[in-house]
DNA sequence: AATGAATGAGGGTTCATTCAT
DNA sequence: GATGAATGAACCCTCATTCAT
C-alpha cells in the first residue's frame, strides 16, 4: 500500500473513530453527519465520498468496533494469567471486549436493516464462540466452572455483565462493588459455606 | 373530581399510554409528536395543552411507567411465595418490574436533561430501596443470601438481569437457559459441591 | 363547503397555480420547493402539508392543468362558430387547450413514475377523445375533412400543432405565419388548384 | 496534427459523445458530470480540462450535434431521390436531421443563457436555410409545393414534425399513421377531390 | 379546551466545481 | 495533462412547536 492509499485509509479511520465516539456518547440517531464531519475535520461531502450514506457509515463503524473488540478479546483469552483474572478483566475492562456489542448499535441495525445484522452475527459466531469455548474449557479443567452449566448460560452472564458495565451511568456506580460482583459471578448470591 | 376533570384526566392518560407504547416499540427519538397524536386520537396541539413540550411528555411517561412498575414490584415482594420464587419472578417476568428502568428512557433523560433524572432517581430511592431491603432481609433469614454480600451488589445483578432480559432480542435467546441462569445467580459459575 | 374549507381550497389552488407557472416557465426540475413557496407566499412546509412530496405536487399540478384545458376545449368544441374557426382557435389559442399536454410534464411523469401517467392517459381517453370525435364528425359533414383520413392522424396534427405553438420560443416566430400554417393544415403544402 | 493532438482530440470526442448520449436519454439536467466522466472513462477533472464548465460542455455537445445533423441533412437534400421521398425521410427519419433541434437542448440554452442561443441560431441560419431553399425550390419546380406558401411556414411544419416525431413517446404511437400523416402534409386535412 | 394550519430550524444527500499531487 | 480528494451551496424533506380560530 503506497503513501497515497495510506493517507486515504488514515482519513477513513479518522472518520470512523470520530463517528464511533459520537455514536457511543450521544447515540446513533442524535449524531448528525455534520457533527461527525466537524469532529473529523472534514466536510460533510467527504464523508459521503467514503461511505454511501449514514447507514453505511454506522454499519462500518460497527464492524470496525467489533473487529477491535475481537482482537482485544483474543489477547485476553490467550494471555498468561489465571482463569479468574481473565474473567475479571473481561467483565470490568472499561475497554470494549468482544463479547459485548453496544446496545444501541445492535438495536439500530436489527430494527432498521434487519438483514445486515445477520452478517455481524455470523462473524461473531465464527470467531468469538471458539474463543469462548477455549476459555470455558480452561475454566472447567481448573475447577472454576461447574461442568453441569451450559456454555450458553455462562456466556449470557459474561455478555450481560460486560455490556452493562460498559454503560457510563452504570460504571460510575459499581466501581466499589467490583469485589462483590465478581464473587457473585463465581459463587452466586448464596455464597458457599 | 367532577366529570369534567375526569374526562380530562382520561385524555391525558390516553396520551401517556399511546406515547409509552410508541416509545417502547420505536424508541424515544424515532417517535414524533404527530404519531403520538394520531395514536391517541387527538390533535398535536392538544398534547401541548397537557405537556409543556416533548421532553416533558417523555418525563411524565417515564414517571407513569415507573409508578406502574413499582406497584407490580410491591405485589411481588409482599406476595406469599418462597424467596427463590420471588427472585425468579423478578428476573424473568416479561412484565416490567420496578428494579428495571428501560434503557433508552433512562439514557435519554440522563444524557439530555441530567437534572431531571435526579428527581426520578430520588423517587426510586425512596420507594424501591425499602422494598429491596425487605426482600433481601427475608432472603438472608431464610439462608438464601450470603450475608457478607452488599445489598448494592445483589441489587446490581437483579437490575441488570431483569433489564437485560427485557430486551426483545435477548429474551428470545435465553428462554431455554432459564434454569441455568437462575442457578448461576444463586450458586455462581463455580457451583457448589 | 364552509368558509374554512373554502379558504383551504383557495390556498391549495394558490400553490398549484404558483407551481404551474413556475413549472411552465423553468421546467419541472429547475423549480425548487422553496421557489414555489415564495411565489405562493407560504412556507415550504405548508406545501408539504398539502402535497405528500414534490412528485405529488407535480402530479396534481398536471391534473389541475389537464382539467382546466379540458373545460376550455369543451367550450370550443360546442361553441357556435364554423368548423374552421374552431380548428384555428384550437391551434393558435395561446391559452392551453385540452389536446395539448405540456411536453416536460408528460416526459417527467412517464420517465420517473411511469405508472401514474396511465391514470392521466385514461382520463384523457375517456373525456377528450369523445369531444374530438364530435368535432371531426362535424368537420366531415361540412366537407372540411377528408373522410378517408383516420381520426388519429388528424388528432396527431392538432396535438402537435397546439403543443408546439404553446412553446414560448416558437410562438414568437410564427405569429406572422398564422395564415399559411392554417392553410397548410387544411390544404397541405401542395395546395389546391 | 501530431499524434499527441490527435489523442487529445479523440478524448474530447469521447467526452462529447458520452455526454450527448446521456443528455438525450436522461435530459440535460438529470445528467451529472460524474456520470459523464464515468461513461467517458475519464476523471471529472479531465472534463474540466477540456470544457470550462457544465454549460460549456452542453454548448459544445449541442454544436457537435447540430454539425452532425447538418451533414446528414445535406446528404438527404442532395440525394438522388424524388422530392416526396426526401420529405418523408426528413420527417420520419428516426435519425436526427438538421431541421430538428432537440427540444430540451434548445430550451435549456434559450432559457438559461439566451445569448449563446443566438450563436447557434446564426450558424443554423447560415448553413441550414440555404439547403432548405434549395429543397423547396426543387419542390416547387416539380409541382409539389404551392408557390404561394412562404418558406417559413413549410419549414415550420417540417421542423415541428421531425422534432415531434423524434420523441420516444410519440414515435411509438404514430408508426401506423405514417401514410396519413404524409398525406396531410401534402394535401391537408381537406384532401383533394 | 381543541384544532387545522403554518413555520423555523435542522437533517441527509447530491452536485458542479476546485485543490493538490 | 490527469487524477483522487475535497468542498460550498443547494435541494427535498421532517419535526417540534406556535398561531389563529
Amino acid at each position: 500500500m503506497d503513501g497515497f492509499q495510506k493517507r486515504k485509509e488514515q482519513k477513513k479511520r479518522n472518520i470512523l473513530e470520530a463517528a464511533q465516539q459520537l455514536f457511543m456518547t450521544y447515540g446513533v440517531q442524535k449524531v448528525s453527519i455534520a457533527e461527525i464531519a466537524k469532529k473529523a475535520n472534514v466536510s460533510q461531502v467527504t464523508i459521503y465520498n467514503y461511505f454511501e450514506n449514514k447507514h453505511s457509515l454506522i454499519n462500518e463503524v460497527f464492524i470496525y468496533y467489533v473487529d477491535e473488540a475481537l482482537k482485544e478479546f483474543e489477547t485476553t483469552v490467550f494471555s498468561d494469567v489465571p482463569f479468574p483474572e481473565k474473567i475479571k478483566k473481561m467483565i470490568f475492562s472499561k475497554k470494549r471486549v468482544a463479547n459485548e456489542i453496544h446496545h444501541e448499535f445492535y438495536e439500530y441495525l436489527m430494527k432498521e436493516y434487519s438483514n445486515d445484522g445477520n452478517y455481524i452475527e455470523r462473524i461473531y459466531e465464527e470467531k468469538a464462540v471458539p474463543y469462548f469455548t477455549h476459555l470455558f474449557n480452561e475454566g472447567k479443567e481448573e475447577g472454576y466452572l461447574n461442568p453441569e452449566l451450559s456454555h450458553e448460560a455462562i456466556l449470557f452472564y459474561l455478555k450481560m455483565l460486560s455490556e452493562y458495565i460498559q454503560r457510563e451511568d452504570v460504571y460510575r456506580h459499581i466501581l466499589p462493588l467490583t469485589e462483590d460482583i465478581t464473587r457473585i459471578f463465581f459463587y452466586g448470591i448464596m455464597g458457599q459455606d
